[in-house]
DNA sequence: GAGCACTGC
C-alpha cells in the first residue's frame, strides 16, 4: 500500500484530546495547489475540504475509522472519494464506496464526480440503487450507493471484501441501515464516517470501545483502532436567526420563503389561509405565490416549487421536512421554522408504530436555518423562543434504531452471523422490549433458524407469506400482493373527489378483502395493456403500478435464484388467503360483538383497532380479520385488511396461539 | 366515514 499523505508536505500536526484518547487534527493555515489548471480542477481546489486533503489521507491511512465533521457545501462527498483514488486506494482491483441515505443523492453525486474526473458514468465512477446498477465490475473504482444497498451486499459478503474504504455520508441522520452497517468489519477496511454534527464524539467513543476494536493481526497495514476526528468547515452564507419574541418587519427584500410545518393537513390549511388573504387586492400577500410541498403531492405539483419565481412575485413554499434534507430549493432566502415535525415512534408493548407531531432537535433547527443561506445571506424566523432553543430543545433527534420495529434489523444481524443479539453493543442501544418483541415475531414465524435466504431480503412476514404461497401453489398471485403492500398506495391522492374514488373502488372490490382487491386491479391493469389512460380513468396511480411491476420482477428473480417455480392458483382465493395468514397471523383481530362502530381487538395485545375507511371491508366488519399495518391517528386504523377464518390461525401458527392463550378471549 | 413526516431493499 502506498504511503501518500505527502506530496512534499510535512507530517500534519495531531493534537491529543484529553477526553478519551480521541485524536483531533488542527487545520493547516494554507492550501497548496499542486495540480493542473483545468477549470474543474481549479474549482475542486476552491472547495473548503481541499485544504484538508493531506490530513484526511493521512488519517485514513493510519486509522481504521476516521470521522469527518462538516456541513453540506464543504465538498467532502464529491472530493474525498477522488482523493482516495488519487492516493492509490483503488489499486489492485479494490473499490472505494460512498454511501448516501437517499437514491437521488447517490445519482447526482455520482454524475458530478464522473464529470469532474472526465469519465463516463458507469465506468470508473458508478452507482447502485435499488432497480439500478450503473457500475462496470472490474472497471468501476469509485462506487456510490445507498446505505440500504450496501447492507444488502453485506448479506452475501459480510466482510465487504471488494472494498478498500467505505465512506458513510450523512451519518448524523442515524438511519437504521447505517447504524447496522457499523456492527461488523474487516480489520484492514477503512471506514470514513461523514457527519454534519459533532455528535461524532459519541460515535468515536463507540468505535474506541474494546468490543468494536478490529482484531489486531501482526503486519504492516493494520490501522489504529482509535478513531480520528477532523472538522471541515462548510461554505454556506451566514443566516441571521430571529426568535419569536423579537419583532421584525413584515417586509423583507426580495427572496423566496420556505416555511416548515408538520404535515399535509397543516400545509393545506396554511395554503388556504394565505390564498384567501391574497384575494383582497390591498392584501399584503397579493405578491405571493403560495406553493405546498410534501411527499404525497402529485409529481407535477411538486415540480412547481422548482420553477423560476415570476418577476415581482415571491415564492412561499410551505413544506414538510422533505425540504430539510431530501431536496434543495435555490432562491430561498427566508426560512420560517415552526419547531415541529412528524416523527415515528414505536411502542413494543402494543407493537404499534405511531406518527406524532414532536419538537425537532437543535440539529434539525440548524439544518432548516441553513436552507436560507444557500445562495446569499439569509434570515431564519424561529417560531419559538431563544430560551426554548438553548435550554429545552434536544441536541439530536432520537436515532431510528430506538423508534422502530426491529424485526428486519434483527434478521439482518442474524444473517451477518451475529448471534448474541440481546447482548449486542450499539451506538444507541434500542429498548430491550423492542428486541424481545422482534425475536418473538421471528421465532413464531420460524424464520430465525431457517436458512431460507428470502427472509434476509424481504420483510419477514412478507417472506413467510411468499414461502407459504410456494406450498399452496399461488406464488404468482402472492408476489403481486407483496409488491402492492410494499408501496405507499396504488390510488391517486384525491381528497376532493373521494366519492368518485369510492365508486371506482367498487369495480374492483373483492368480498375477501383488500389483498384480493389488489389482485383484481393488477389484472385490470395488465388487461389494459399497462395503460396510463386506464389508470387515470380508474383513479389508480400509474407511477405506483409501474413500481409494482418493477418490484414483482425483482421478486421473480429472487425466487428463481432460490429454486422456486412460479405457480398460479387461478381462481382459488382460499390458497392465497391461507398463504397470507401464514405470514401475518400475528396481526389477527376479532370484532367486538358488544362494542359499537366496528371496534376490533388485536388477539396479541387486546389493542382497540378499527378498519381504515379506505379499506373495501370498511363497514363490512367481518368477525375475524388480519391486517398488514396500522396507522394511528386519533384511533388505530388497520390498513390492508383481509377476512379470515380463525381456524386458519391455529393451523398456521399453533405455537403462537398457544403461547398467547392467557391474553385473548379468542375462542 | 378518514387521512399517510421521510427514507430504503
Amino acid at each position: 500500500m502506498s504511503r501518500f499523505w505527502k506530496p512534499g508536505a510535512e507530517r500534519p500536526q495531531l493534537l491529543d484530546d484529553e477526553e478519551g484518547g480521541v485524536i483531533f487534527f488542527s487545520a493547516p493555515s494554507s492550501a497548496a495547489g499542486l495540480y493542473g489548471y483545468a477549470n474543474l480542477e481549479r474549482q475542486r481546489q476552491r472547495l473548503p475540504v481541499y485544504k484538508f486533503r493531506t490530513a484526511i489521507l493521512y488519517l485514513v491511512e493510519k486509522h481504521a475509522t476516521s470521522i469527518v465533521v462538516g456541513e453540506t457545501g464543504s465538498g467532502k462527498t464529491t472530493q474525498i472519494p477522488q482523493y482516495l483514488k488519487e492516493a492509490g486506494w483503488a489499486e489492485g482491483g479494490r473499490v472505494i464506496a460512498c454511501t448516501q441515505p437517499r437514491r437521488l443523492a447517490v445519482q447526482s453525486v455520482a454524475s458530478r464526480v464522473a464529470e469532474e474526473m472526465g469519465v463516463k458514468l458507469g465506468e470508473e465512477v458508478g452507482y447502485t440503487i435499488r432497480f439500478e446498477d450503473v457500475t462496470n465490475p472490474g472497471v468501476t473504482v469509485i462506487k456510490f450507493l445507498t446505505d440500504g444497498v450496501l447492507l444488502r451486499e453485506m448479506m452475501d459478503d459480510p466482510l465487504l471484501t471488494k472494498y478498500s474504504v467505505i465512506m458513510v455520508d450523512e451519518a448524523h441522520e442515524r438511519s437504521l441501515s447505517t447504524d447496522t452497517l457499523f456492527q461488523r468489519r474487516r480489520p484492514d477496511l477503512r471506514l470514513i464516517i461523514s457527519s454534519a454534527t459533532i455528535e461524532a464524539k459519541s460515535m468515536s467513543a463507540f468505535f474506541s470501545s474494546s468490543k468494536k476494536r478490529p482484531i489486531q493481526v501482526p503486519g504492516d497495514h493494520i490501522p489504529e483502532a482509535v478513531p480520528a476526528i477532523i472538522s471541515v468547515e462548510g461554505k454556506g452564507f451566514p443566516v441571521e436567526i430571529h426568535y419569536s419574541e423579537e419583532s421584525f418587519s413584515n417586509y423583507e427584500p426580495a427572496g423566496d420563503i420556505l416555511v416548515f410545518l408538520t404535515g399535509q393537513d397543516d400545509i393545506e390549511a396554511a395554503v388556504r389561509l394565505l390564498m384567501e388573504d391574497g384575494q383582497a387586492p390591498e392584501s399584503r400577500s397579493s405578491g405571493l405565490l403560495i406553493l405546498p410541498l410534501y411527499s404525497g403531492l402529485p409529481r407535477a405539483e411538486q415540480d412547481l416549487v422548482f420553477s423560476p419565481t415570476p418577476k415581482g412575485k415571491r415564492k412561499v413554499i410551505i413544506s414538510t421536512n422533505i425540504a430539510e434534507t431530501s431536496l434543495t430549493l435555490e432562491g430561498v432566502v427566508y426560512v420560517v421554522d415552526s419547531g415541529f415535525s412528524k416523527q415515528r415512534f414505536y411502542n413494543p408493548i402494543s407493537d404499534i408504530e405511531n406518527l406524532v407531531v414532536a419538537p425537532i432537535s437543535k440539529a434539525s433547527a440548524r439544518q432548516r436555518a441553513g436552507r436560507a443561506g444557500r445562495v446569499r445571506p439569509g434570515k431564519c424566523f424561529r417560531l419559538y423562543t431563544e430560551e426554548y432553543f438553548v435550554k429545552e430543545m434536544p441536541n439530536e433527534g432520537i436515532p431510528e434504531m430506538q423508534r422502530s420495529n426491529l424485526v428486519s434489523c434483527v434478521i439482518q444481524l442474524k444473517s451477518l452471523g451475529i448471534d448474541n443479539i440481546l447482548g449486542f453493543d450499539w451506538i444507541s442501544p434500542p429498548a430491550p422490549e423492542s428486541m424481545i418483541r422482534a425475536l418473538e415475531v421471528l421465532y413464531s414465524l420460524g424464520v430465525l433458524d431457517d436458512d431460507a435466504k428470502l427472509t434476509t431480503l424481504l420483510d419477514p412476514m412478507i417472506s413467510k407469506m411468499i414461502l407459504s404461497a410456494n406450498e399452496y401453489g399461488c406464488s404468482e398471485e402472492v408476489i403481486t400482493i407483496a409488491a402492492v403492500l410494499s408501496i405507499q398506495s396504488i390510488w391517486v391522492s384525491m381528497r376532493g373527489a373521494q366519492r368518485e374514488l369510492d365508486d371506482v373502488k367498487l369495480r374492483f372490490a373483492a368480498a375477501e378483502g383488500d389483498h384480493i382487491t389488489y389482485l383484481n386491479i393488477y389484472k385490470g391493469f395488465l388487461n389494459s395493456g399497462k395503460s396510463p389512460q386506464w389508470c387515470h380513468k380508474n383513479f389508480i396511480n400509474y407511477q405506483a403500478m409501474k413500481k409494482v411491476l418493477e418490484i414483482r420482477e425483482q421478486l421473480i428473480k429472487l425466487l428463481k435464484r432460490l429454486g422456486m417455480i412460479l405457480k398460479s392458483c387461478e381462481k382459488d382465493t382460499l390458497a392465497i388467503r391461507k398463504a397470507i395468514v401464514a405470514g401475518f397471523f400475528a396481526h389477527a383481530c376479532r370484532l367486538e360483538t358488544f362494542g359499537q362502530n366496528g371496534m376490533y381487538k388485536t388477539l396479541r395485545s387486546s389493542q382497540e383497532v378499527h378498519i381504515h375507511p379506505s379499506s373495501v371491508l370498511f363497514r363490512v366488519n367481518p368477525k375475524w380479520v388480519i391486517y398488514n399495518s396500522i396507522v394511528s391517528t386519533d384511533r388505530q386504523y388497520m390498513r390492508h385488511v383481509l377476512a379470515i377464518d380463525p381456524s386458519w390461525l391455529t393451523e398456521a401458527a399453533p405455537h403462537f396461539y398457544q403461547l398467547q392463550k392467557p391474553y385473548p378471549a379468542a375462542y
